[in-house]
DNA sequence: CTGAAAGCGCTAACAG
DNA sequence: CTGTTAGCGCTTTCAG
């Protein structure tokens, strides 16, 4: 069997509770005695048993992660934002994958619940529910969600300023002079793509000389991005702009102007959203809206590590951080 | 307080042993008993407490995964399989990130143990010290390195068939009549990238007409493989095609080719390593070596789930798992 | 088939 | 400053 707090304690010749807390805070505690516990603590490679210690205590120093796809770039990103600052806290961070599958979130979910998880980042929780939901709320434990939807009322939330960025989107192609702009984006019912939406579309309305921009909805992916946009350009040549809700629609995009011998940004602009590591790498680059995805995984962590401390006063906290324009070399100026 | 096992034996008027009989394996318990628990335990909606139950069977029921960094595609698709391996015996991922820093590694290492991780699935342990190294073959809990190293002899490895990659892509361009070939790959100590190569130079020069590549070697990144290949086609502008040590090169290259007007795959054939799901996104589609990642990640857990549950005879294990030439659009026949 | 009791390894009062 | 003691919530002999 491994070694425990008592061999350490017989070999010091001290009782179980002064290992206990030479090893821990060390306070209260003489130096001298204090020195001898860890000194023989390490000769004999005593590693305390976090488990145990964790059902004394009730913390269990680990959080979980449920997102969608951990492939997807996206959430790669937040997941190290998220391990770095679990980190920070001593705490280690569990991945689950729930491809959105309801029952497969919430089976996640039960067991990260029987393993006493100290808190839970959720990308999303509306395809689960509403009795779903209303046991996460009561859960007990601190539950932060990745966007803002319409039950998040009761959750802490995360996101970006997708609105926001819609808005730049729209006034960057607006200054380069587009007026036959169109818009690619993924289901209808998607909280965080509406936003971009609705920033996108009401910032082309309200210009000095009004744009209303095609939109278009479909697969929330490449092929979406691709099929999405060929539809447009075969029913609208006279485009010269597209906004794509996120890079990978953007690519596909790319992918149909390039079959169509359409060079980009001479005959298409295009921009995109989120700033995934390859819209630098592509060709031509792609100009596209930062999503602080590093941020936004340890901005989640950090308020459910506040939550955890916290076990009363327990006010759900949201966060909204802002997005950014990145200009590279998809847009140009109305040809 | 959360209720325990304790209120469901009293709901239910038996003993709490019975409760967990009835709740667990639920054989050698009364039928009728038994569903009367089960159906108190869930009106009372009890949750199993599974660190207390971890603390006396041994076993956490999760793993832990160290890479580098999650953020790369390849070990993003690596800990989906892991996980989803994982899922079948109930256990979670614990993701780390070492960025190949080798006392974050073992900060991270150290920290698993206490947490009495049933397992841990580790990208090298290359960077670490000989004692580090010792440590961790003698620290009681099955470990799967995710390639083959010096040190390796001693653990459980997983990898792919590097080697016969290299070889694949030699009969690829030899077969496309490829006379100036060259590779760019990352540093000379990286033991998965040297079987790349040896396979790769041995094919060429074992050929009937022998080639002799030109080899470079520099960041294993974006930047590298442009900067290697941006040498390269300076110095030796006869070339025709690179075969790059993986994907994420080959982009780089690809950048230089079209940075220098060269067109791809007619004035300059490219071949990759990984087969990350841009290589078919990206214009060309990038010819490729596929490598199971997500079987790999799969292999890893099972191996590290038999380790787990027979805590007697503990002989490492070893799965080399085949690679597979994914022909797109980046070669052609030499111009 | 069920209950009683011991104990997993640790922390946290409470005494002294 | 240190030892004693009582659990944390569960599984697992061992009796009955």
């Amino acid at each position: 069997m491994a070694i425990t707090i008592k061999d350490v304690a017989r070999e010091s010749g001290v009782n179980i509770s002064t290992v206990s807390r030479a090893l821990n805070n060390g306070y209260g505690v003489n130096p001298q005695t204090r020195d001898l516990v860890v000194s023989v603590a390490s000769r004999l490679n005593y590693r305390p048993n976090r488990v145990a210690r964790g059902l004394v205590t009730g913390r269990s120093h680990s959080m979980a992660l449920v997102v969608s796809d951990i492939r997807n770039p996206f959430f790669a990103e937040v997941a190290r934002g998220a391990a770095d600052a679990a980190r920070t806290d001593n705490c280690d961070l569990i991945l689950c994958n729930s491809d959105l599958d309801p029952v497969r979130q919430m089976e996640y979910v039960k067991s990260l619940l029987e393993k006493r998880v100290d808190g839970i980042l959720m990308n999303s929780v509306s395809p689960l529910s509403a009795e779903d939901q209303a046991e996460l709320v009561e859960c007990g434990v601190p539950i932060v969600l990745l966007n803002r939807s319409a039950a998040s009322k009761a959750f802490s939330t995360v996101s970006a300023d997708n609105e926001a960025g819609g808005v730049l989107a729209a006034q960057h192609l607006l200054k380069l002079g587009h007026r036959k702009i169109a818009h690619v984006t993924g289901p209808r019912q998607h909280g965080n793509l509406s936003d971009r939406t609705r920033g996108f579309v009401q910032t082309l309305e309200d210009a000095p000389r009004p744009v209303t921009p095609i939109v278009l909805h479909g697969p929330f992916n490449f092929e979406g991005g691709r099929d999405l946009s060929a539809r447009l350009l075969a029913e609208h040549p006279e485009t010269t702009a597209i906004f794509a809700a996120n890079d990978v629609m953007a690519f596909g995009a790319v992918r149909t102007a390039l079959d169509r011998g359409l060079r980009i940004p001479e005959d298409l602009s295009l921009i995109g959203f989120d700033n995934i590591e390859f819209s630098s790498i592509i060709h031509p680059p792609l100009t596209t809206i930062h999503q602080p995805k590093y941020e936004m995984g340890q901005a989640a962590v950090e308020i459910l590590l506040r939550l955890a401390r916290d076990k009363t006063r327990r006010t759900p906290e949201s966060r909204v951080l802002g997005v950014e324009l990145i200009e590279r070399q998809s847009c140009g100026r109305r040809s």
